[in-house]
DNA sequence: TAGGACTGTGAGGGCGGTAG
DNA sequence: CTACCGCCCTCACAGTCCTA
């Protein structure tokens, strides 16, 4: 059984030792403010009565700093934890805070109920990074009232300084090269486009009034494209899902593939889509791409380990998440940025040779 | 001995919570 | 409602040492 002591201050110290606190406190954050033989002599005496240096919690309350982002979720841990694109983006964000030994809290921006320990964890960041989305939630109200730096990333935002990607280039890039393949029938895996609590069917006019986000960023893409090739929007079938997963991205997919008029192009808003729509195609002994033709967005590692391999839209998510930390850490000028993006050139939907 | 550089000290302040 | 507490940092200043 460990057995707990009474927790040492720097008061103590500095009575021990016979220094006063703030030469102790100087001793292991400013040891320029003092000689090496008085620094060492404290550090050595603190180290024999087991003092491991200033309280951070009493510091933080102190400067109003606590070396820790709040990194607000669009969706839950667990997700955003699996999820490659999220995950990506968490180690870009972490290789920063690692360099300057800061810290994230990761917020689930759906909170079902106002707790004190969720007030409490708020209380601890020095800001927040949202990720993916903006919930109308109560954890988003009140971090709003909290005036404490927010940067955006994947949100289509006016509101905050934001970190995106083109989405809709990106996006009309890939259906542009689907389309050069003339299809007669185009289908679109669409992701959280309208109010959906299940993978359903959609319609254009309820795509097209969905309120901004990435996924209509996309959508205007794949709107730009087909109608530069002149395809008939009521030919088009899009079936919209409300939380990007596989098990989504397949039943997308079969409801798809089952139309009496089988698509033979297939527009995914994500690479998970795009590689539940692959499994399906497979199973259902489809040809891809001779009879079927996809493409995804993201450019996640998976995608290339797929036989055929994913024709996708590479998004640099680990960058994505270097710029917002060095952001939020002042490190770079606070200011919107749009990365590019490049077309990954898998098996999927081969490039028409002109 | 004067003056500058270096070293160390004490007071004040910050903010959320709690006791009176 | 007010006073106080917790814990540390910052700043102004005092003390000491060194050099010319």
């Amino acid at each position: 059984m460990i057995e707990y002591k009474k927790k040492l201050t720097i008061k103590d110290m500095a009575k021990a030792l016979n220094v006063s606190t703030a030469t102790i406190s100087n001793a292991f954050n400013r040891p320029d403010q003092l000689s090496e033989s008085l620094r060492l002599r404290i550090i050595e005496g603190c180290q024999r009565l087991g003092y491991e240096g200033p309280n951070a919690a009493a510091r933080s309350l102190r400067t109003g700093v606590s070396g820790i982002v709040g990194v607000l979720l669009a969706d839950s841990l667990s997700y955003c934890i699996s999820d490659p694109v999220a995950s990506q983006f968490l180690a870009g964000l972490a290789d920063v805070l690692d360099q300057r030994q800061c810290n994230m809290l990761l917020l689930p921006g759906q909170e079902e109920q106002t707790s004190y320990k969720s007030r409490q964890m708020e209380s601890m960041v020095d800001g927040y990074i949202i990720y993916g989305g903006l919930h109308p939630s109560k954890r988003f109200q009140r971090l709003l009232q909290q005036s404490k730096p927010i940067i955006a990333v994947d949100v289509d935002t006016t509101d905050f300084i934001t970190v995106n990607i083109d989405n809709q280039e990106g996006a009309y890039r890939s259906a542009r090269l689907a389309l050069q393949h003339r299809p007669q029938k185009v289908a679109i895996i669409s992701l959280r486009l309208t109010p959906v609590s299940s993978v359903s069917w959609a319609t254009c006019d309820a795509c097209y009034a969905s309120p901004a986000s990435v996924s209509r960023s996309r959508w205007l893409g794949y709107m730009q494209a087909l109608q530069e090739y002149n395809y008939p929007l009521e030919q088009l079938s899009v079936v919209d899902v409300p939380v990007n997963t596989h098990r989504n991205a397949c039943m997308a997919a079969f409801m798809l593939l089952s139309q009496e008029e089988r698509p033979d192009v297939i527009i995914c808003m994500s690479d998970r889509m795009a590689l539940g729509a692959l499994q399906v195609a497979l199973q259902q002994h489809i040809a891809v791409p001779n009879d079927l033709k996809i493409v995804g967005f993201d450019g996640i590692a998976e995608s290339q380990f797929t036989h055929p391999t994913l024709t996708t839209v590479q998004q640099y998510n680990e960058l994505k998440g270097q710029m917002a930390g060095n952001m939020f850490l002042g490190l770079t000028p606070r200011q919107n940025v749009i990365l590019p993006t490049d077309m990954l050139m898998g098996e999927t939907c081969p490039e028409v040779m002109s």
